[in-house]
RNA sequence: CGGAGCGUGGCGCAGUCUGGUAGCGCACUACACUGGGGGUGUAGGGGUCGUAGGUUCGAAUCCUAUCGCUCCGACCA
């Protein structure tokens, strides 16, 4: 490709709306072009990177025996009616009509219609298993869309998906497919960490998301220093030291006026957070919950919205709170009738607790679990802190930021049952498929490649992924003999198989130099008057190395200048 | 959806407080010079100041409404 033809510009000035650096780097190289919130054009530079990134995932797909197909992106409503997935994505979903007042919707995502389309095509176990994918657009109607290419309402999205007729035959299936995910990021340039993962409320059982640790990340990671343990802040767990206190001084009720939080009522008591019952009220789908854990710890809403099987839950107000007879700030358990109580087992301490009262500025000390008060949903809520200890070793938890490249799941037989994908087993018995479904973010791989591989003159491309592998720089292109050998050389490289972008606009020495650098290839070319003068040579110089770090090879010698670049 | 910020040529911004009919840098066009890290000069073209109302002799500027974009949070199979 040859600049001076090429569409697309690069900017001088950071554009004013990117934050991040991958975002700031793709639009100031002329990668992309936002049309609108999260919906962006991307250009000549970008789609080559782009196809790069697919063409990869394809290699690795069908190695892993998967077989691509293309499914549609307009899709009947009543599909997603059916899978009770209407009200699970709400806004996220775009919707619109036909002619013919038919409600439709713009796929984010394609479990429903691969369901339905197995159906019809596998009645024996003899067809299975079988592992779809496919690259395709998705369009999701996100609440925020951020960060550029991070997170958008229109984006490629490699999806799979896959059906067994055991869940052994899944789990082989789930295996090899990390193992190419692995692969697949491996090959990408992204050091990408697999961890633990939530499935939602929708989801199956095991779940792992492949997050590259970043902190313009939207996701919390948890990782254990000493041993391999990771997970996402939603799903993760940390061992918690039970209290044990064998002195019981009884129920006392001790006046507490105007202390109302944990922080309060631990300074006027002298003890830690530990000793002290921490009180969150729910509002969760507009009933009332209560959910009780230690005062040093926090609730985890994750872990909450999946206990309750609930989509829509937030804390409730004061006034909601008053209005169910509830004393903001001295909420109990104790003598506490006709509100449900969910709490985590660190209440289940064996030592004395403070608890409000249920009445303005009144606490009691001495309160113990199964004792004065008696919780019978006891299930994990605890919200992960940095310094807690691992469940797996007992090491120490830190919390980093990362964003989600994949996301792989077991789903079980949930769509199978819904949509009847069933089969008729060696035993003559008909059963449901299991499914498994595996995901990757095409554009947002890009933008995390440029998010951790950059420095302060632009991107710096792994070789696999830049939309070049090499740029030849021709300097002073008026110079006939400049432009010709230039002109030569780019046209070797081309016939050899060697993606090449010939610079050869009518620009200073220094606008190209920097513009290689801000687009980020791999290896520039400098050809210029000095150089031929120099025996006839080009200046090869890695992205990588520093300004004045180049080699001269003769022009004559191409198989010199391959190996080079290769 | 809560909170904050911002909308002025393609891009980055000043001007708004204190109303008087739009300016700077980059980019673009032409010519000349220059030629190894965003070079120089001369001459140009391009903007209903997000939109709609209102106040005023007069609005980018004041008032009201509305739309959009970004960031933080909530949300995110």
């Amino acid at each position: 490709m040859r600049l001076s033809q090429s569409f697309g510009k690069t900017l001088r000035e950071d554009p004013a709306d990117a934050d991040t650096n991958s975002h700031r780097l793709l639009v100031k190289a002329g990668f992309i072009n936002q049309l609108f919130a999260g919906v962006y054009s991307y250009l000549p530079l970008a789609l080559k990177s782009l196809k790069k990134i697919e063409n990869i995932i394809r290699e690795e797909m069908d190695l892993a025996g998967a077989q691509e197909i293309l499914l549609p992106t307009l899709q009947p409503e009543d599909i997603w009616q059916k899978s009770g997935r209407l009200d699970a994505f709400g806004d996220t979903l775009f919707r619109l009509k036909d002619r013919r007042d038919r409600d439709l919707v713009l796929g984010p995502t394609h479990e429903e219609v691969v369901s339905q389309l197995v159906t019809g095509h596998i009645r024996s176990y003899r067809d299975l298993p079988v592992n779809l994918y496919q690259i395709q657009t998705k369009l999701r109607d996100e609440a925020r869309p951020r960060a550029g290419l991070i997170r958008v309402r229109e984006f490629a999205m490699k999806d799979a998906y896959s059906f067994h007729a055991d869940q052994n035959d899944l789990d082989k299936t789930y295996d090899r497919m990390v193992r190419a995910y692995r692969s697949i990021f491996a090959r990408c340039g992204l050091n990408v960490r697999a961890v633990e993962a939530d499935s939602g409320a929708i989801g199956g059982k095991d779940s792992q998301e492949f997050i590259l640790l970043a902190d313009t990340g939207e996701d919390e990671i948890v990782l254990c220093d000493s041993c391999d343990y990771a997970a996402n802040m939603e799903k993760a767990e940390s061992n918690i030291d039970n209290i044990i206190d064998d002195s019981k001084d009884g129920l006392k009720e001790i006046e507490t006026p105007g202390v109302k939080t944990i922080d309060a009522l631990s300074k006027k008591f002298g003890v830690s957070k530990s000793k002290i019952l921490k009180s969150v009220a729910y509002i969760v789908e507009g009933t009332m919950v209560l959910v009780m854990i230690r005062g040093d710890l926090d609730v985890n809403e994750t872990k909450l919205s999946n206990y309750l099987g609930a989509q829509d839950l937030r804390i409730a107000s004061d006034v909601e709170l008053k209005e169910r007879g509830l004393v903001p700030g001295f909420m109990s358990p104790v003598g506490l009738d006709g509100v449900r109580i969910v709490a985590d087992p660190s209440i289940d301490a064996q030592t004395d607790l403070i608890v409000g009262a249920n009445k303005e500025d009144y606490h009691y000390t001495g309160a113990r679990h199964k004792v004065d008060f008696l919780i019978e949903e006891l299930v994990d809520l605890n919200r992960v802190q940095q310094g807690d200890k691992c469940i797996k070793c007992g090491g120490s938890l830190k919390i980093e930021r990362g964003i989600e490249v994949g996301h792989v799941f077991k789903l079980g037989t949930k769509f199978s049952d819904t949509f009847g994908a069933t089969f008729l087993d060696s035993d003559g018995i008909e059963k449901s498929m299991i499914m498994g479904c595996y995901g990757i973010g095409v554009g947002r791989i890009l933008g995390a490649i440029v998010e951790s591989n950059h420095d302060e003159k632009g991107i710096v491309f792994p070789k696999t992924i830049s939309p070049a592998q090499i740029i030849i720089v021709a300097l002073n292109n008026d110079d006939i003999t400049v432009r010709d050998a230039a002109n030569q050389l780019y046209e070797t490289l081309v016939e050899r198989g060697i993606e090449t972008i010939l610079d050869d606009r009518d620009e200073s020495p220094g606008v190209k130099f920097a513009d290689a650098d801000l687009i980020g290839i791999p290896v520039r070319a400098t050809v210029s008057a000095r150089s031929l003068r120099n025996g006839n040579t080009v200046e090869m110089k890695k992205r990588t190395d520093a300004n004045n770090e180049s080699i001269n090879i003769s022009l004559d010698d191409v198989k010199t200048i391959i190996e080079t670049i290769i």
